[in-house]
DNA sequence: GGACAGTTTGCAATCGATTGCAATAGGACT
DNA sequence: AGTCCTATTGCAATCGATTGCAAACTGTCC
């Protein structure tokens, strides 16, 4: 066995140094080494051990220095036009990347965002949420349109301090944090911290950093106006409150109520989690005993909404002649149950692109103040009366 | 103005010369500022430009040498433990991380793993379907515990060439795709190029990477034999066969079929995407053309089984009396759709954790063979007749 | 040809953590 | 005290891309 050392990096000469790598002097060709097989068993799948360019060497290739085939390679002005050109050329046929680490070292930006799904501790919301989800899909394709990429984390596991862990140390750039649990500390840490971050909530006017989501007020107002149009009289509410967008969109109920004239009454708030599950068993432990009155339910989502359905369904109660539904966010399944449901939808496009369109400019150095985001309301079975 | 130049990054200082960050000696804030203060008027307003501390000032803090304090961090034994500690506790007390992009560029390891989600190009699959996503929070979850940090694209605007990309920049220390669409070429190129990764979708044993997936055919296979127990004699299967995972659970179908001497009918094979929409129209526009003796559904996942189901119901099909339905992959909301959903239960978990493990193993050199969880059927409404 | 101005290029330093190898320190033994 | 061995530490180089500033080159004018 015969070993060679020149050009390969660390990881490659730790595994020869360890008999996992090995080759034979004869097999190199070029600066790849060809051979895949072997009839002595001596040898292993070097084609896996390929060295990777850098800049250098395509520097040497243009015949140029490495200075130049860098400001060549970002089309710096100051370097003549034809040499951008050819350095460009030569880097394209290596299908060549400049080493990001190296980069980031010297320019100090990673040009990476960490996205953080902020769950709510004490409860399981899921990550199956497609709402969520929803949103995360725009997030990482905008990302990627703007030249960055995107970190991915729960709140669940994340090491306890953002600030040290994604911006101190040099993982990413910026932060987006989707959701807001009860007030974590974790985002109050960032802003004293001053380390640029938005994050996808509502906004209760006094934070000191942008928060971006959709007007939940106006949209709670809208789902519950239209089930007193259906004439509806007394109206649930299904949601855990403690979250800021939840209570916004109780806000919202309230105001709807207000405006007909009709009492909020408390014993028709409930607190669920975001699950389907919680929301089936409180309608059947609570709702149950406001049968016949109440004849509808706003949902502070469409999980919840299912969840409040199939029980009903199953109690035998008709929906929406009985009692009629409506939830928030307008996820796949929505329009495919049965009875369809009436939903709330926010534009998780739109939402998407603003999120990271504002922490860009955070990172640039500028005031982004909060945005809401109008919602639009769908009717569909679930609160469709024929009146 | 006033300017310090000393232990400032390349950022801060160009924000200085751009003028963006200004300075006064009365600007000055407590502890911040008051190594780099000297008494000649050159300031600088700290609080907003902290410096963010490095392992060389760890090191001066502890009273010894960068070399010392690294190995200390890392807790290696030819450090002596009082010295370890020391600097331990010095690093914590600070919140310090290690700069992770130096570090990275000098052991060439990113700690980081690209998750690709990959769509059929055709088709508006998109990233909202819950199986997805599921699988997604698990891989994340995971790789934090294994110290890794985890970047999220999908295919749809991900660079071509994801080796160059990812690898050979050292963006990643390797690749989970998810999915498989129609046999995507980048996916042969990762094989070819030595690249470590892994898929998750159906192995069909001549990949000369590992494919994680569940055992798709055994999960058909139950659920159509259900069916067949159930009474039903004549079952339609919903799915794209062209893509490998589906391919696999045609398969199955065929397999229960054979099995009860019953045979496969061409035409009660639809390619559907994986949308509920596509589903639900090509329901109403094929399948109800097999009415009355169709009497049962296989839909390749859930989302396409709740379009067929929607399409049913509303043409006054009873499910499961005259029609039954199973879908594949137990999304959140089937257990809490009217009638509720049979379906296959992948193992996500299971899934998850295995994908990361077999690329963790990829990564060390290991040869890693492809594996198959086991599904579960679960029977719920949509497929439970009175016999 | 020389002087000047503008353009282009390259040298060398930098970023911050890690690690090979040599130097140093400490302890045990004679 | 001197020698030997082991443990501990620090120096200096490295990783690969970028960038400030000086040097070199080119073109124009006198």
């Amino acid at each position: 066995m015969h070993t060679i050392a020149e050009n390969f990096s660390p990881n490659f000469s730790s595994q020869l140094s360890a008999g996992v790598a090995s080759i034979a002097a004869r097999d190199l060709i070029g600066h790849y080494a060809v051979s895949t097989a072997n009839k002595t068993n001596r040898y292993v799948v070097v084609k896996e051990c390929a060295k990777v360019l850098t800049l250098a060497d395509i520097a040497r290739l243009a015949g140029v220095s490495e200075s130049t085939a860098s400001r060549a390679l970002r089309d710096n002005p100051v370097i003549n036009a034809a040499t951008r050109e050819k350095v460009q050329q030569i880097a394209a046929a290596h299908q060549f990347k400049v080493n990001a680490t190296a980069r980031s070292l010297r320019t100090q930006k990673s040009h990476t965002i960490a996205v953080i799904i902020l769950f709510d501790a004490k409860t399981q919301q899921s990550i199956t949420d497609p709402f969520l989800l929803d949103i995360l899909g725009v997030i990482a394709d905008e990302l990627t349109r703007q030249g960055y990429d995107m970190l991915l984390s729960t709140s669940k596991t994340t090491d306890k301090d953002w600030r040290s862990y994604y911006f101190d140390s040099k993982r990413a750039d910026g932060l987006i944090v989707i959701g807001q649990g009860e007030h974590d500390e974790r985002v109050q840490q960032l802003a004293e911290a001053g380390v640029p971050f938005v994050v996808w909530g509502a906004a209760n006017g006094d934070e000191t950093f942008p928060v971006i989501g959709s007007d939940n007020r106006q949209g709670a107002r809208l789902a519950v106006e239209h089930l007193l149009h259906q004439g509806c009289q007394r109206v649930a509410f299904l949601g855990d409150i403690r979250h800021t967008e939840i209570e916004m969109r109780y806000l919202g109920y309230q105001d709807a109520l207000a405006q007909a004239g009709l009492p909020v009454e408390p014993a028709l708030q409930l607190n669920t989690d975001f699950t389907a599950q919680d929301a089936y068993l409180k309608t059947q432990q609570v709702l149950f005993q406001q049968l016949p009155t109440l004849d509808a339910i706003f949902a502070a989502s469409d999980a919840i909404a299912m969840g409040a359905m199939k029980a009903l369904l199953e109690h035998g109660v008709q929906v929406p002649q009985q009692l009629a539904l409506v939830g928030f966010d307008d996820i796949a399944m929505s329009a495919y149950c049965t009875p369809s449901l009436s939903t709330v939808k926010q534009d998780t496009q739109a939402g998407g692109k603003l999120l990271v369109s504002a922490l860009l400019q955070r990172i640039q150095g500028a005031a982004v103040p909060s945005a809401q985001l109008p919602v639009r309301l769908l009717c569909r079975q679930s609160s469709l009366r024929q009146l």
